[in-house]
DNA sequence: GTTATATTTCTGTCTAGGACAAATAACCAC
DNA sequence: GTGGTTATTTGTCCTAGACAGAAATATAAC
């Protein structure tokens, strides 16, 4: 039993939001209070957790709420297996393991396979798994966090960890989709650490006009933004050419996150749709320097 | 000009209180714009958040708003040269130092003086010269968010390169007061594990009710929370007696955090209210067993 | 004087239902 | 297919009132 305000923080669907929905699809409708205030279960914390990831997934209100939902349960796991392909070895660790072995378990996958491929054949297919996995009703929220937190905590230090040369590009990642999707932007700042870059991460939300001041102080090569899917895919094209109008032309200015799927183009600013091209888009931007970085013992 | 949500996230309050501020107080009493939709100057912003800072402080609302800007901005300047005495060092390193030459000189002042000194020394009184000190106008958003996340980042990287003892207890620190106020909980972590604990840091918000699992399954000796300024009292002394019920008897519980000034006691529960009892709470908790600890290279 | 309990004031968050801009889909011309 | 219009959907804002829970103050008891 828990108010509108928590039931809103937990899902991260606004209070107005979850008001209108029931007013509209008659959905989360709750039982009220002896004053009259709503009051949800558990059940329906679950359920519109899985319309929170359909629509993160792309699905629209409308047509979710005219489904039952059994049929969403149904909706939601055929589109996770279709995009994360179950790996079964994976599924086990995020679902079943004891978090005391997984946490082994991931800083072994980590130093056996390299931080490469750990991001791309570990942390994004589990992260994916979490997200929308927990649709099996067996993952804890807490250990949903833990996993994620771990996670974020191993590419911290690895982040650190790496000893980059004096006179590599020096980029500047931040984040502007609210505190969510850190984890995104934080894989997009290893990897460029990875081709030889210097990634300077800022996890604080700042307002886009103190973006170029603080771009040009640092003496950044590079500015990196990441728009997650929530993010109206409008804003994030106006405030990308009004921030690269405000930054000096030597300054690259790189864009990514699923808020920008759509391959549209706008002059001077790279588009990162996938971490795959991020080689790519560092030898586009600063030609093929040198590659190999060292690692401190 | 920003509208109200913006305003609501940039300042941490909540939108029904600005609204509910005006209509009372008539004081954020912001334009609107062609839809009569509130609209907020960045003049108003700067006064908002030195009323948002002397609430934190611990005066209430009604009073504040009572007074004209000139009275509350001379409060403010005279609450926190009381609280934190104006080494004029750390004052033109926190507002004018380039931030590059900031970077290097804390990072100096963390190697030389040690991680106990740096934190009571340096991290406590620049974040509280920070947290309220751009009174003075003078510092931009960005570099005060630059400046708490490079301390943060510091003390992580504080809290993983320390090496403790296999078999030295083990504490799970988590934050319940949503996304602020992570800085107290890292450093009161960071100073446990001075004292030869080991601490894990978990930044995401859990369910009061995910903990002792969690805990349990974690193998934990302790727990430790913080309730930042704004949680209510009562609350937290009523979730503390909660999770105190809930977790096994062999895991200590310790809470922290400025709502909890006044030193009430509640069976089974240790109070931190300062940094500085840190050393006496461990050795109340575990004995005085091996206080060094070693250091990686 | 201190501690406990009742009373009053203050303050944040909830409610309802309407309005409407911005975002997206559907359609149509080229 | 691509570009531009129209229709629909969807999230957020609005007003203004109600009221619970927290903090301050007053009262009583030791």
């Amino acid at each position: 039993m828990i108010n509108i305000q928590q039931l809103s923080q937990e899902l991260g669907i606004g209070i107005d939001t979850l008001r209108v929905w029931e007013r509209r699809y008659g959905c989360p409708k709750p039982q009220r209070d002896r004053h009259g205030h709503r009051s949800y279960t558990e059940e329906q914390r679950q359920e519109l957790g899985i319309v929170r990831k359909l629509q993160d997934l792309g699905e629209r209100p409308g047509n979710i709420f005219a489904l039952s939902p059994q049929q969403r349960q149904r909706l939601l796991e055929k589109r996770v297996t279709d995009r994360a392909p179950a790996d079964d070895d994976l599924r086990q660790l995020a679902l079943t393991l004891p978090i005391v072995e997984l946490t082994i378990a991931l800083r072994h996958r980590l130093s056996s396979s390299g931080l490469y491929d750990f991001i791309h054949k570990t942390a994004v297919p589990l992260l994916h798994l979490l997200g929308y996995g927990w649709v099996e009703g067996s993952i804890s929220i807490a250990r949903e966090h833990f996993i994620s937190d771990l996670i974020e905590s191993m590419l911290q230090a690895e982040l650190r960890r790496q000893a980059v040369a004096e006179e590599a590009p020096h980029l500047l990642f931040l984040n502007l989709s609210g505190e969510r999707h850190r984890l995104g932007l934080l894989m997009a700042a290893a990897l460029f650490q990875l081709e030889g870059c210097r990634s300077r991460l800022i996890q604080e939300h700042l307002p886009l006009n103190e973006v170029a001041p603080l771009a040009k102080e640092l003496a950044a090569d590079a500015v990196a933004l990441s728009f997650s899917g929530q993010y109206p895919e409008l804003k994030a094209k106006k405030e990308l050419v009004e921030l690269r109008r405000k930054l000096p032309a030597q300054i690259k200015l790189i864009a990514g996150g699923s808020a920008l799927k759509n391959k549209v183009y706008l002059p001077g600013i790279l588009l990162c749709s996938d971490l795959h091209q991020i080689p790519d888009i560092r030898k586009h931007l600063f030609g093929a320097a040198q590659q190999g970085q060292k690692e401190q013992p």
